[in-house]
DNA sequence: TTTGGATAAATTATAGATAATTATTATTTT
DNA sequence: AAAATAATAATTATCTATAATTTATCCAAA
């Protein structure tokens, strides 16, 4: 394990700024402003900097030069892009996965599913989710490709807090379970449809907010 | 077009890293000292840091805390990595963008494809190549996909500059002329897997060297 | 008199330069 | 060979300049 002292600053700040802004506790647009955000972490305002540059390339935050840094806005475009880039690259890691997954692996990965299906909120059920996902795909042993969807969770975590804040029901992940029962099978050709079909599924589901009223929200479950 | 004070000294300095790294002037492990760097370009080395985190987001270095950043290094396998990233990616946006490629979009292609045929120097052949796949998949309208493919180019640029650094051949792309006929008869089935394929394809050719001795290079080219 | 718009001053924030600190590596000494 | 010290370089803090935004003031037209 990395120590604290470990990482500079800068990828501390990154890091929680971008939790911050997955999990929508910084809205859509909202001014990242570097010297407030120096004062909170007790720092000056370069590593501040720093970090924005990554929040850049992660497409969590958007600069405007002499103008300042937002928060990365979002629409149902973005979701769609976001989940097909997902679905292609996932594909890719389990093909090269597959022949290095052990049932120990699929042990662990059952029980993230598991506890996904008993999640009894939205960041639980997130983090079960990536969990399942991360842990079939790590044996292809692809770092660059690892990182690129490790990017694009994170953008998918987006959408599912932003759609999902107020209310969570339990459900049970029947995808999850299907790609197990190919992949103990060794049945890769059957399993990589499933997690491309899964991985793109968005689904739309009336939500009732605080008013009573419903809504029709979009959410990305995979 | 951008003028020159509407981007920041930092992604200015960026860019030119970029392209010295990708075009092998800058080794692979070359350390990248910040204030030597910033003496070049007349700066102080604020900006030069905030310019290495893009770098390393890119892929193209790699930063150790309080150790400094170094040219990032490759290997065979990193090579095939990006290779099929790139195929699996373009694949996606070629699919998206296919519906709006107009005859005039391909005329320009198959003019990058003739430059290409006709360069000289690796150098003026990546530049006509990337055009081609530029110009074919842009109208996709993703922009988050693009940007990713571009990055993934650029790692493959790398490759082909640091294969290919002495010598030059001019040689016909027959994959970019089946791309554009299946293109223009509007059957992308055919087109998809032809461009995964082009993509994919690292040959294996003996270089000369200085010394006259040949040793295996590898070569992607797409 | 009020409203609308433009212009100028003041404030605020970003970008960058300089300076200080801290960690790492190389060298020397025991 | 190990420890201590010096040199080197990265990281962060402080400070300054410049650009952008807001606010205030003024004038013109209704």
């Amino acid at each position: 394990m990395t120590s604290a002292s470990e990482d500079t600053i800068a990828s501390r700040i990154s890091r929680i700024l971008a939790d911050r802004i997955v999990t929508g506790q910084l809205d859509p647009g909202t001014k990242l402003r570097q010297d407030h955000i120096a004062e909170e972490f007790g720092t000056s305002h370069v590593p501040v900097r720093e970090a924005f540059r990554r929040l850049e390339a992660q497409g969590l935050a958007v600069s405007e030069p002499r103008r300042g840094v937002r928060v990365a806005s979002f629409d149902l475009k973005e979701v769609r892009e976001v989940a097909q880039m997902r679905a292609a690259l996932e594909v890719l890691a389990l093909r090269h996965a597959a022949p290095h997954l052990t049932p120990a692996i699929l042990d662990q990965a059952e029980e993230a599913t598991v506890a996904g299906d008993n999640s009894r909120d939205v960041r639980s059920w997130e983090e079960a989710n990536r969990r399942f996902h991360t842990l079939i795909l790590t044996p292809c042993g692809m770092p660059r490709l690892l990182a690129a969807i490790s990017d694009l969770h994170a953008a998918s975590a987006r959408f599912l807090f932003a759609s999902w804040r107020s209310e969570w029901e339990v459900r049970t992940d029947h995808d999850h379970r299907a790609i197990l029962t190919f992949l103990r099978q060794g049945n890769i050709e059957n399993a990589a449809p499933v997690l491309e079909r899964h991985v793109q599924w968005i689904g739309q589901k009336p939500v009732r907010n605080a008013s009573g009223a419903t809504r029709d929200a979009f959410a990305i479950v995979g």
